[in-house]
DNA sequence: ACCCAGGCATTGG
DNA sequence: CCAATGCATGGG
C-alpha cells in the first residue's frame, strides 16, 4: 500500500462517484471503499487517504495511468478563479470542491466506452458493456480488464450481439478495433485534426469524437454540444442554447461540462 | 404495453 | 441540404 499524492484540492468521493453512479463498472469496480482496475495485467486498488490515494500495488506504470484515471493533470485553480464570476458555476464549484473528472486511461476503451452509450440510457449502456467485459476482458480477483482492441478485432457481430449490442453498434466496434488508425498517435495533434480523425469512422460522431477530447485526452475546450443531459442542463439552468453556453465557457468548457452533469446528480436542487 | 434514454448512419424528400 | 427512421436494452 503506497501514498500517491495529488494536486490539491482532490476531494475522493466526488471524483470517484461516477463510478457508482450508474451501478456496476466491471472495468472500474467499486468496491469496498476502493476502486479497482487491471493496469498492466495485475489488479490493483485505490483508496482515499489524505491529500491523495492510498494504491496497492504501485509501481511507475501504475503511477501513470492512476493520475491519469483520477483526473490529476486538470488545473483547478485558474478554473475556480474563473468560474466564482459566473452563475450557476459559482455554486457548483463551492458544492463541489475538489472534484477531479475522471478520465479514460485507455483511448481505444474511451471510444467503445462512448459508443456503447450513444442513444441508450447509461443503467443500460452499463449493462451492455459490463456483458461485453465479462465475456472478452481478462478476469482479476475482483475487477476485469476492459477487453483489448486485438481481442475485439477477433471477434464477431453475433458474439457481440449476443451481449446485448445492436447489429449497428457491433459493426462500430468491430470495424473500430480492426481500423488502420493508431489512437496513441492522435495525442500530439490538435482538437480539429482529432475531431475529424476520429469521425471519418464509421459510428464514432460528434458527440464520441468530443467526449474522447474531454475525458481521454483533458483538452480544456471540449464541449460535447450533442449531450442529451448537457442540452437539458444548458436549457434548464441557463435558458441558453448549448452552441452558446459553450462559447460563454470558453476556455473552460470540458470541466464546466463536467461540473454541470456532475452537479445534477450531486447536487439535484442547485442543478 | 408502452415511453424514454448522455447518437449515429442511412434513406428519402 | 434537412427531416424522418431504425436501432436493442434497462428502468419507470
Amino acid at each position: 500500500m503506497s501514498f500517491l499524492a495529488l494536486p490539491p484540492p482532490y476531494d475522493f468521493d466526488l471524483s470517484t462517484e461516477r463510478f457508482r453512479a450508474f451501478g456496476v463498472d466491471l472495468a472500474n469496480l467499486w468496491h469496498e471503499g476502493g476502486l479497482h482496475r487491471i493496469v498492466g495485467g495485475r489488479e490493483i486498488r485505490i483508496e482515499r487517504a489524505p491529500g491523495g490515494v492510498d494504491v496497492d500495488p504501485l509501481d511507475d506504470e501504475t503511477r501513470a495511468v492512476v493520475l491519469k484515471l483520477l483526473g490529476a493533470e486538470f488545473e483547478l485553480d485558474p478554473f475556480y478563479a474563473w468560474a466564482s464570476g459566473q452563475p450557476v458555476l459559482a455554486g457548483l464549484v463551492l458544492r463541489l470542491a475538489g472534484f477531479r473528472p475522471p478520465l479514460a486511461p485507455d483511448p481505444f476503451e474511451s471510444l467503445v466506452t462512448s459508443i456503447t452509450a450513444q442513444q441508450v440510457s447509461l443503467f443500460s449502456a452499463f449493462a451492455i458493456r459490463n456483458r461485453m467485459t465479462e465475456r472478452f476482458g481478462d478476469r482479476g480477483r475482483h475487477a476485469y480488464a476492459f477487453p483489448a482492441r486485438d481481442r475485439l478485432a477477433r471477434a464477431t457481430e453475433e458474439q457481440l450481439v449476443a451481449v446485448g449490442f445492436s447489429v449497428r453498434k457491433a459493426e462500430y466496434v468491430i470495424g473500430l478495433a480492426r481500423a488502420e488508425i493508431d489512437l496513441d498517435a492522435l495525442a500530439p495533434l490538435d482538437d480539429d485534426e482529432i475531431r475529424t480523425r476520429l469521425t471519418a469512422i464509421r459510428g464514432l460522431g460528434p458527440w464520441t469524437a468530443e467526449w474522447f477530447l474531454a475525458r481521454h485526452l483533458a483538452r480544456p475546450r471540449a464541449w460535447p454540444a450533442g449531450d442529451l443531459v448537457l442540452r437539458k442542463a444548458a436549457d434548464v439552468l441557463y435558458g441558453l442554447d448549448v452552441y452558446e453556453l459553450g462559447r460563454r465557457l470558453d476556455p473552460f468548457q470540458n470541466l464546466s461540462a463536467h461540473y454541470l452533469l456532475t452537479g445534477t446528480r450531486v447536487v439535484p436542487a442547485a442543478a
